[in-house]
DNA sequence: GTGCATGTTGATCACTTGATCAATCGCATC
DNA sequence: GATGCGATTGATCAAGTGATCAACATGCAC
């Protein structure tokens, strides 16, 4: 039985793509969000998706971005819950590094790596790593005005932190478990950065 | 003309397909290193790399570990020459952080992303991850054995050490530049972790 | 010189990828 | 109900992947 067929508005459509896309890259990693896997997890014909995807490469990079900033929307939304500057930096910390997101770790990683064979992917890449940074660097900037923090380069110290947790994170890809251990220590290193006196960070 | 045919030892036509398999590697990645790029390179036919080859993930996953095992090698031969804990330690997040090897770090990363679909090379990696975290591991017992250093849990300062040199090194990838800010800041992060004054690891 | 073990070729298979496009047909509009 | 816009199909192309193997020929042993 040929597959009975189905029509949308395109913009549903477009939307039934994107998610699949999304789905496809979370459960098996960007490699996997292809022309006919997307169509057949749609449950489409591969021309459909051709059609409204400008190209793959475009695809792809725009799929990552939908997750990498759906993250970061979620855990901005996560902090603003919390009042004190402290208290969000170990919330922070404690959540990226709890190894329940090795799904969104994949999808950066591969990014760093695929970006060599796709300029748009490598362009999203940078764009989404300045959005995260900037907004390490505010909740610091808050920090320093509240009187919790002392950092004078807030915008070093943000690529730092950054990429302290892009490195472990990586890192829980290949060799999981111990993570609870490697934040103590991490928190320890992370406190003389933010001027503040050890021990601060880890009362949670 | 049909290329001429030439015939050598099988070990040295081994040596020869894996030369071009870490040469390919660095100027274009993990994910170029393909029987007939390979082949192409040596200028020999394709099925000759397939004929010396068990399989291509087993090539990528063996120069892999070539690559970035001869990385190591040449940073130990290099911090044989440091007496002192400190300046080895120094000399170490220098020469990682200079920039200067954006090829092997392209290689650290896709391993960790192609892992997924290559299990040769995730075995591969966490070997290679293992030895990295003894050799720093081994580096910090030293000092600690000195009294230079004051490290309680030699084994995950190790391990936090390389998720930091793997994260900033993996930015470079996307975002290079600024790396001389980032290495005064990163030694300011180690130093309390290594139980040292603010600007000991500074001094070089 | 001759023989032949073995290094080497390149055509070939089966598969996957992205992309194209004429043909088809669902469905809102009239 | 009939019309036609536009969403949808699926065959098709060109390119690239790893792998296989019968045929070939090189250069050493004798």
């Amino acid at each position: 039985m040929p597959a009975p067929r189905t029509r949308r508005s395109a913009d549903q459509r477009r939307a039934e793509i994107t998610d699949a896309a999304r789905e496809l890259a979370l459960a098996e990693g960007l490699s996997a969000v292809t022309l006919r896997a997307v169509a057949a997890r749609v449950g489409v014909a591969s021309g459909l998706v051709a059609h409204y995807a400008p190209s793959m490469d475009e695809l792809v990079a725009s799929t990552f971005g939908d997750i990498v900033g759906g993250e970061l929307a979620e855990l901005a939304m996560l902090l603003s819950g919390i009042a004190d500057p402290t208290a969000q930096v170990a919330t922070l910390l404690a959540t990226v590094l709890d190894g329940s997101r090795t799904d969104v770790t994949l999808v950066w990683v591969q990014s760093w790596g695929m970006g060599e064979r796709n300029e748009a992917l490598a362009a999203e890449a940078r764009s989404r790593m300045d959005e995260w940074q900037q907004f390490i660097a505010a909740l610091l900037h808050t920090g320093v005005a509240s009187g919790d923090f002392r950092v004078e380069d807030t915008q070093g110290v943000a690529w730092l932190l950054l990429g302290m947790i892009d490195g472990l994170s990586a890192h829980t890809l290949v060799r999981w478990g111990e993570s609870e251990g490697r934040r103590e220590l991490l928190v320890r290193a992370v406190e003389p950065l933010l001027g503040l006196e050890p021990g601060r960070l880890r009362s949670r």
